[in-house]
DNA sequence: CAGTCACGCAACTTATTCAGTTACTAGAAA
DNA sequence: TTTCTAGTAACTGAATAAGTTGCGTGACTG
């Protein structure tokens, strides 16, 4: 795959589910409708299920479900479920500078930084799933 | 380094800067003070000149200065100058995909991180270098 | 003019990350 | 008991990017 991939796999697949919310979907469904390995989907939406997003099964028709509604499931909840921090990189080990200016010009490197990425997630809070994918999706049957 | 490496050198090297505007810098100070490698630095400086943010002059006396005022310059310029893509991942190859849902579904998801890369680089040029080194940084005495 | 300094650039090396893969275990249903 | 599915660990391979070396180019200096 590519870059993003987590997160695009993500989104993808949950707004796969947001269509038909009652099917249980194997691991195997969705990496064949994503292009990719049922381990890799496996690993990502284990992630998803940690934090709540979603529910699995295993056995006999087990498999891969929503845990809620789809409009109760922000962009924001997939990408802090995923851990990522695509832009301030999560305030690394910051061994301190010699220099007064340097120390000083790095924590509030980083402060902005952490603003940006706060207002990224405060944006990704202001879609859903079901936005990415709604009921009147022309290309579903609405059953 | 580590991830997000160039937009934070270039962040800070701009921000640095900032504080002194009429210096000439060359790229192994930069490259001390970010504690990485003058080829680096040039390589990533390299991407701003193209974009006029930075001039650069070589022989003696030569080295990298702001092109315009600090407060001239947003991180959206920094951040498309580098062609950084954080959210997106500039809508890849796209090989089409057999099924009408699942190909309409993945035109959607598109749709929707372009949005969000959008959003960000909106609220990127919503901060420019001054404000990210103000003119009244208590460490840099004004000159 | 010769020497030095700095950028420009290409090529190579190294480290890290992550998708992909294989193989196995555990649990649930048929 | 068989089968199907998730869970997980371990390994492989590809891609990305930083780091490094070396050399060319242009500009200032003495």
């Amino acid at each position: 795959m590519k870059r993003n991939s987590r997160l695009s796999l993500a989104l993808h697949t949950l707004s796969h589910m947001a269509g038909e919310p009652d099917r249980m979907r194997t691991s195997s469904d969705i990496a064949e409708h994503a292009r990719t390995n049922p381990v890799v989907v496996r690993r990502v939406l284990g992630k998803l299920r940690e934090a709540g997003l979603l529910t699995s099964e295993k056995g006999h028709s087990g498999g891969w479900q929503l845990a809620k509604p789809a409009s109760n499931i922000t962009l924001a909840d997939i990408y802090l479920a995923l851990d990522e921090r695509l832009v301030s990189a999560g305030n690394k080990d910051a061994e301190p500078s010699h220099c007064t200016v340097e120390s000083g010009l790095q924590t509030r490197v980083g402060e902005v930084l952490d603003e940006i990425e706060n207002s990224l997630v405060a944006r990704l809070s202001e879609t859903t799933i079901a936005d990415v994918h709604p009921a009147s999706c022309s290309y579903c049957g609405s059953k």
